[in-house]
DNA sequence: GGAGAAGTTGACAATGATTCTCATTCAAGT
DNA sequence: ACTTGAATGAGAATCATTGTCAACTTCTCC
């Protein structure tokens, strides 16, 4: 047992099936429900609870390790992301998405923000469309 | 006045529901879920049921008339707008809302769209905060 | 190696928003 | 008034998501 201490311990324990959604999530490109995802840990074999499922996307959302955000039917949806803040562009047919950044887009909503004296800002910003091979 | 002529429009009939509805709109600026406009009917002494309202908003988000979003637990919220296209700057505690217009995001939207082969463009940008009033 | 504490899990109930069903009512045109 | 199709309401039905809680791991300390 050679461990480090840093500190106040993480409490995340790394089980069985934490391991099987981040594979699950390893798998895919586009965003996901998360009873897709539910379905592909059980076609791979493993057995994983849907409420399990659900609290451990839950946590590496919070962990920052996933993209969380909801279609149009307000489903969320999720998928594995790099660990800078972007936006995404998404197929409406296909899913297929990719990520975007735009520097000009933050600036943009603190400044809005900033003018109207809101604090501690967050925003969402999606793009839908049809990707080349959907149309 | 523009042409009142948009092609087949069917047949929407000025009912007392459609017009609490419509009332209670009117009454507030920011946004509010299906069951508070709901309640909002009912404390105004009208009697419209839940299910009427539900898609008289839906209607009214169609035709444009109101802007229907998606707070953070993926309800739907719903106000009264203009009918520009436009973003809004949401307070997380109360709820106030400011409409915001950012041609800038717009042209930025599109060119990223287009440089990635997407069509059929369209996006979502909400800003979320905390108001003056309420920090 | 083992005991006990604390984090995790799964099966299933519970919630809660939204939609659907369908018999009844209403508005518009004749 | 009479007919017709849109509109409504009450409640059932969906369905994603969360809560409950006993059983089960993993970790730590001895």
């Amino acid at each position: 047992m050679t461990s480090t201490d840093h500190g106040p311990r993480p409490a995340v324990r790394p089980t069985r099936q934490r391991r099987a959604v981040a594979a699950a999530l390893a798998g895919f490109d586009d965003f996901r429900s998360a009873q897709e995802i539910h379905d592909l840990i059980s076609r791979q074999g493993d057995s994983v609870g849907l409420a399990t499922v659900y609290r451990t996307l839950a946590a590496l959302a919070d962990a920052g390790e996933v993209d969380m955000l909801r279609n149009e039917d307000g489903e969320a949806i999720w998928r594995s992301c790099s660990d800078t803040h972007h936006h995404h562009l998404v197929c409406r047919a296909c899913g297929a998405t990719v990520e975007v950044e735009g520097p000009a887009v933050e600036r943009w909503t603190s400044a809005i923000a900033g003018e109207h004296g809101y604090a501690d800002i967050s925003h969402t910003l999606e793009i839908f469309g049809t990707c080349p091979g959907c149309r």
